[in-house]
DNA sequence: CAAGTATCTCAACACCTGTAGAGTTCTTGT
DNA sequence: ACAAGAACTCTACAGGTGTTGAGATACTTG
């Protein structure tokens, strides 16, 4: 393999190297999962040399650890939800959670495809959704056995993105996801107010 | 490793020694995934040289297919499930999918993990759902969008099984299959029936 | 009972992986 | 202007991967 890149520090700010890393990072690890993403492959997206991704990073854990820092504020969005007609919690979460989750791009997705085989990334899921929906997400629920209604509307939501970006069920991956709000809203939205 | 195995061909059944393979390969596969199996892992679990299993099944592809050939009839299943009264469908296909789904050890759990990262196993799944659910599922429903709600239906089921076996959320980690059959099954019921 | 074939182990191959160390160029502080 | 250090590439290593070919043993068929 030629490079012909030039040896030595380039010049500019070494930020934006550090951020194509990261950007690669997602690429590759949302697209393979993390066994299968290769820091070679990585490098390559990025125009570096491998071993610059070590030097930034000291090992491929904490690449994907980095490349996975959410930057989301977790109290914000669910107090945004809070803030408009209980009767609408479910359609919001459910548009707000599929959009999120369901971009193959996005690091969210990315987490949860490497989080089949990784249990790191399974505890940075589990984080994530503890964060953003159980923790602060009991003021939206009524009803009795709340914690588990909650558990049970992120498995509906992220059963959808499994379904429909990583199976690829027919239905579910032609219809826009406005669509599939609409059918799912009331489903969440039961689940939020009980029976 | 020494191995102390005698060489040459073993007395006895060649066929128990397949079936120990196939046995220790869903093993291998359900806990790692389709990457982090290993066919040293598999054929040191089935007490067996590596190439063995290369001899028998000629690729590490199609010994993953080949031990995850499900010795069910998709037919039968359904044809219990509408049997019964319309109104305990939910619950049955609740029950029936969350059991054979949810077990780890079972090849079904081993395919959905491996799915994550592997297209022949993602092909796999769908077919599996096609043939015991989409294909067949449509005399279980009334209402507009049969085939996206029977989607639907899977996705919840399969996100469950994600949630609690993969992510391992708390509450859904905890409670046994049952409970969490009872909250879930009017959700489906629903989906099969509509508004 | 002999010959042929199926089942098996051993050793090794070619390849790919994450990562370390040495050397080169740029930037920063004085 | 210069030294110190940070940001980079190159080369290479040690270990693990799926897979192959040769040889050993058992079963099967005449």
């Amino acid at each position: 393999m030629v490079t012909d890149r030039p040896v030595g520090r380039r010049p500019g700010d070494p930020e934006t190297t550090r951020q194509a890393i990261l950007a690669a990072a997602r690429t590759q690890f949302g697209e393979r999962g993390f066994d299968r993403a290769t820091i070679r492959a990585i490098a390559a997206d990025a125009d570096v040399d491998p071993a610059l991704v070590i030097y930034h990073f000291r090992t491929k854990r904490e690449l994907f650890v980095a490349a996975h820092e959410l930057p989301v504020d977790p109290g914000a969005i669910l107090a945004a939800i809070a803030a408009m007609p209980p009767a609408t919690y479910g359609e919001q979460i459910t548009s707000m959670y599929l959009g999120r989750f369901a971009a193959p791009g996005s690091p969210t997705f990315s987490l949860l495809r490497a989080a089949a085989t990784n249990e790191d990334a399974a505890a940075m899921v589990r984080g994530f959704i503890h964060t953003t929906l159980l923790e602060h997400g009991t003021p939206l629920i009524t009803g009795p056995d709340p914690q588990l209604r909650l558990e049970l509307v992120a498995s509906h939501l992220i059963g959808i993105v499994v379904a429909r970006e990583i199976l690829g069920l027919p239905e579910l991956r032609e219809r826009p996801l406005q669509d599939i709000v609409a059918v799912v809203a009331p489903v969440i939205q039961r689940y939020l107010q009980g029976d």
